[in-house]
DNA sequence: CAAACAATCATACTTTTGGGTGATGGATAA
DNA sequence: TTATCCATCACCCAAAAGTATGATTGTTTG
């Protein structure tokens, strides 16, 4: 990460003894300033998009396996309670429902009730299909 | 992505009017221009940059997600066969025995064979289990 | 070729899951 | 304070899943 600040800094500098340097040459006043804003601008805007990717690329693929960001927008739109999420994390690890229940210390109905509700807001049949519904919908890692 | 390339071609123009109109101005002879060359390129970097993660950052995303590297070790250690594999997929996918047996035109009694087969492989007692732990060994994406 | 294995299916039985309905107490919001 | 929602539980029934065992057929491999 250092050594693309460090570049990105000699590139700067390259830039401007590029520039004295062709104070001295002759082609410094055969175009215009535009042209040269232009190009500098096109240059570095590679420049950008190199540095970018250098730093975000091996972020990106930590990031998107440890870091898990909660979609909190489905969560409240589902309606989905706490304790709903709770079963469904639990289910989501391959409990079976007496093990959740045992697990939560509530009863193993409560545990039917609360899993058939989750499969009314997400739309599915299947415990199967609540894990993995739920897993793109960001609700659960 | 188009709107990416789009704006990029909208900064350059901003640019070059800015230039345009600062030359009417006073401020332009009052700095050197190695000055307004270094504003440019670290505009123009930053500009690259969030351009760059604007056009990555989507593919990123859908290459790590359909870049799959299927676990032959795995695979071959625990000794499941191509069937296993197959039927493992649609367990995934959240159907239920008799949607993969009505699938791959084979008996609803096969499929319970076949998955009891995965489940002792696996070392896992429920499908649930099963889905997870193939994910986890790189057997299934 | 015989042994091993993969894929297929069956029958019988148990456990788990899911659907439907209803009920209660507690918290919260209109 | 009444209505609504959440969490809890029960009962019943049906469907799906899982277990155990055994059998047949075809392919592969030592």
């Amino acid at each position: 990460m250092k050594k693309i600040i460090i570049l990105y800094g000699l590139s700067l500098a390259a830039l401007l003894f590029l520039m004295q340097w062709l104070q001295f040459g002759f082609i410094i006043r055969d175009m215009s300033l535009e042209f040269y804003l232009g190009v500098v601008a096109v240059v570095f805007t590679a420049v950008g998009v190199w540095a970018g990717l250098r730093l975000t690329n091996s972020k990106t693929k930590i990031i998107l396996k440890t870091h898990f960001n909660f979609n909190e927008a489905e969560y409240t739109r589902l309606g989905i309670s706490k304790r709903e999420l709770e079963v469904l994390h639990l289910m989501a690890q391959g409990f079976s429902n007496q093990e959740i229940a045992d697990k939560l210390f509530i009863s193993l109905n409560t545990i039917k009730t609360h899993s058939a509700n989750l499969f009314l807001k997400l739309e599915v049949k299947r415990r199967t299909q609540a894990v993995q519904r739920s897993k793109e919908l960001m609700l659960i890692p």
